[in-house]
DNA sequence: TAAAATGTACGAACTGGTACGTATGTCAAG
DNA sequence: CTTGACATACGTACCAGTTCGTACATTTTA
C-alpha cells in the first residue's frame, strides 16, 4: 500500500506537469475540510459561502457536493474533524502518577493551551451555541468525547480529599466548568472584551498570568 | 397634550376597526427592535432575514429601511439598544457602604443574575466575537459602558487588600474577567455544555450552586 | 469497460434593497 | 373651526444580485 502510494505519486508528478489533473480523493476531501473550516470560524454557518470554499480549494464546488451533500453536511464534517482533531491530544496525558494539585495544574494548563491553540475550534463552538447546538445532537460521535476528561477530574479530586490536600467536595462537571469558562472566554470573547478594555488577551505576558491564574483560582476554591 | 393625546386614540380606535393605521414611530422602531433583537440573535447577523422580521412586526420592511437604512444598521441599532438596557441596571449598586468582600459578593451576584436573565443580549455578545466586533468597534456607546465596572471593582480590591482581608494584588481587569468568564460562558455555551454532558445549566439548583462557586472561587482567589 | 472522481456551466429560489403611491399629522391662514 | 398644504409615516409590489445546488460532459483508475 505504501509503495503503491509512492508509485502513484512518482507517476502523478509527471502527467501534473502536462495535463494537471490526479484522483487523490483523500486529499481533496482534506483540502475543502481544512478550507471550509476557516470560512465557517470565521462567518458562520449562514455567513459562510460555499463559493467562496470552493474558491480557495484546489476543486471545484462540484465535488464539495460529491463527498458532503450540502452546505451543511460541509458543516456538519467540519465540525466533527474538529472535535476528533482534540480526541488525541488530550487523551494520552499521564496524569495518575502525579499528585493531585501538580495533576490539576498540569490539566488546567492543557486546556489553558488548547483553547489558545485552537481559536478556530473555539469560534466553532460558539457557533454551535448560536444554533442551540443542533447539529451536535445529531453527531454521535461528538458527544462521547468529553466524557474522559470528567472521568479524568473526577480522580483528581477523589484523590485530593482522601489525601486532605482538597477540603471541599467539588462535583466534576461543576471544575470541568470552571476551567472550561475561564480557558474557553479568553479566546472566544478576546475581541469585544479587547475592543472594550483596549487590552490584547494574546499577548505573552498576559497568556502567562491567566495560565497561573485560573489554576490557583481553581486550587484555591478546593481547598477553600 | 394629554387631552388631546386621549383624542387621538378614541378616533383611532374608531378608524381603527375600518381601516387600522395610526402613525406611531417610536412604538414602530420599537416594535421592530425588538423583534429584530430576537431574530438575530437567534439566527446571527447573516442568519437573520429582514423579511423574517418584517413579517413579525405590525409594520412593513419599509420600515425598516426607513428607520435603520439597511441590515447592518439595524443590527448595530439592535446592538446598542442592548446595551444601553443594562446600563442602568449595572450603575445603581451601592457597594461602597459594604465590606469588600461582602461587596464584591454583590456585585458578582449580580453580573450572574444579569447573564442568566439575559441570554439574548449574551447571543448577541457571541456573534459580535464571531464578527471581530467589528460593530462595537465603530460604535463610540459602547465602549464607555464597562469602564465603570473595573473602577468599581478596583476600589473594592484596594479597600480589601488595605483591610488584609485580601492577601494577593491583583488586576482589576483579570478579575472583572475571572467573573465575566463564568457567569457569560454558563449561558453562552448553554447548548454545547448541556447536549455534552447532559445537564441543564438553567435548573434552579444549579444555578444556585453556580453562584455561590463563582464567588468562593474569586474571594478565595484572592484571600491566597 | 465500468466505476469513481472531477470540471463547466447553468438554473431556481431566496433575499436585501427600492420605486412608487397612499395615508396621517401639523400648523398656519382664512 | 375649517381648510389646505407640506412633511412625516407608512404599504405594496417589484427588481437585481447573490447563493445553494445540479445536469451534463469528461477524465482517471481499477
Amino acid at each position: 500500500m505504501k509503495s503503491k502510494g509512492a508509485g502513484r505519486e512518482r507517476r502523478s508528478m509527471a502527467t501534473k506537469a502536462e495535463n494537471g489533473r490526479k484522483n487523490d480523493p483523500q486529499r481533496t476531501q482534506e483540502n475543502i475540510l481544512e478550507v471550509a473550516t476557516e470560512e465557517f470560524s470565521t462567518h458562520g454557518l449562514a455567513g459562510g459561502r460555499v463559493d467562496a470554499i470552493a474558491e480557495r480549494t484546489r476543486t471545484s464546488k462540484r465535488m464539495i457536493y460529491y463527498y458532503f451533500g450540502s452546505k451543511e453536511g460541509l458543516y456538519l464534517a467540519v465540525l466533527e474533524r474538529s472535535y476528533r482533531k482534540i480526541r488525541t491530544l488530550e487523551a494520552d496525558l499521564q496524569l495518575s502518577n502525579l499528585e493531585p494539585e501538580e495533576a490539576l495544574r498540569v490539566l488546567i494548563s492543557t486546556t489553558f493551551d488548547h483553547d489558545e491553540a485552537h481559536p478556530d475550534f473555539v469560534r466553532l463552538v460558539s457557533i454551535e451555541n448560536i444554533h442551540h447546538a443542533a447539529h451536535m445532537l445529531r453527531s454521535e460521535a461528538i458527544r462521547d468525547l468529553n466524557v474522559s476528561v470528567i472521568e479524568t477530574i473526577a480522580s483528581i479530586l477523589e484523590r485530593g480529599v482522601s489525601q486532605r490536600v482538597f477540603t471541599r467536595q467539588a462535583d466534576p462537571i461543576d471544575i470541568h466548568m470552571m476551567i472550561s469558562a475561564f480557558c474557553f472566554f479568553r479566546v472566544s470573547n478576546r475581541y469585544t472584551f479587547g475592543s472594550i478594555f483596549r487590552r490584547d488577551l494574546s499577548e505573552p505576558s498576559t497568556i502567562e498570568r491567566h495560565r497561573t491564574m485560573i489554576a490557583d483560582a481553581v486550587i484555591g476554591y478546593l481547598k477553600g
